[in-house]
DNA sequence: ATGGCTCGTGTAACGAGA
């Protein structure tokens, strides 16, 4: 079973690279975010034309996720049940014995606005909610934009970004919080290139000069982690015309 | 030099992203 996320930036603007994308990629479940459209305005017969069906809870303007799978999916939930959320930035489903998560974690924008406290929160809640799923789906997976980069070999610049938001000691602990529950970063069970990242500044000539962050991730509780084969980031959609600043993260599982 | 680009909105700048 092979799983993705990815953060395109507006799906109206992305949505030739994501048919393209999934014309090649041979994922059953990709895991979409920043969709910046309404429920109404989903692509739903283009997707499905390329044989997958969808899980959506949009947003007009900002955020906005979506499962797509081409296996049937079950028990489709928006939002975390016990977090009263403006914003839509979750949907789960269970597709082929395994509970999948979406999630945009909030950016935060900086450690003294008002957006970092809604992001302490948000992460707060988001880890009760992971407790919660652990304890019904012993094969879990958390796949998205978690806007947290989990080490300094996951940012561009360490020294520059120390303690700024993204690499922020509580950003940093809530990530630790989930590992603590035992789920496990799928990309680290396996060798990888060194300054490997998921998302680059447009400004900057960031991705030419490959000053990015690991962002993007796929978590797999202890169960699920055991059959991971493998786990990349593709960055050929990145190099594409009008791109999303993310590139996917690709994870295959057996059975 | 704290910007730099790309979105949506709405049809001009501006907020937001990260």
């Amino acid at each position: 079973m092979r799983l993705a996320t990815w953060n395109v930036n507006s799906l109206n603007v992305r949505l030739g690279h994501v048919l393209d994308w999934l014309a090649t990629a041979d994922v059953d479940v990709l895991c979409l975010q920043e969709l910046k459209l309404t429920n109404e305005k989903y692509p739903q017969a283009e997707l499905r034309a390329a044989g997958y069906e969808s899980a959506i809870n949009g947003q007009k303007t900002y955020n906005g996720v979506a499962i797509l799978s081409r296996l049937p999916m079950a028990d489709i939930s928006a939002d975390m049940p016990d977090y009263a959320d403006q914003q839509r930035r979750v949907i789960a489903a269970t597709i082929g014995g395994v509970r999948i998560v979406c999630a945009y974690f909030p950016n935060g924008q900086s450690l003294e606005s008002d957006k970092y406290r809604y992001k302490l929160d948000w992460l707060d809640a988001m880890q009760a909610y992971v407790a919660r799923q652990l304890a019904q789906h012993p094969r879990l997976a958390l796949l998205g934009d978690y806007n947290i980069a989990p080490e300094d070999r996951d940012v561009h610049d360490p020294a520059a970004w120390e303690g700024q938001v993204l690499v922020s000691p509580k950003e940093r602990a809530a990530w630790s919080a989930l590992l603590g529950q035992g789920m496990v970063d799928c990309y680290r069970l396996f060798e990888q290139a060194e300054k490997s990242f998921s998302w680059w500044d447009y400004r900057m000539l960031g991705f030419r000069r490959n000053a990015g962050m690991r962002i993007d991730h796929v978590l797999a509780s202890p169960q699920l982690a055991t059959d991971c084969r493998a786990c990349v980031i593709d960055r050929a959609p990145r190099k594409l015309e009008k791109p999303s600043d993310h590139a996917p993260v690709v994870a295959d599982f057996a059975a």
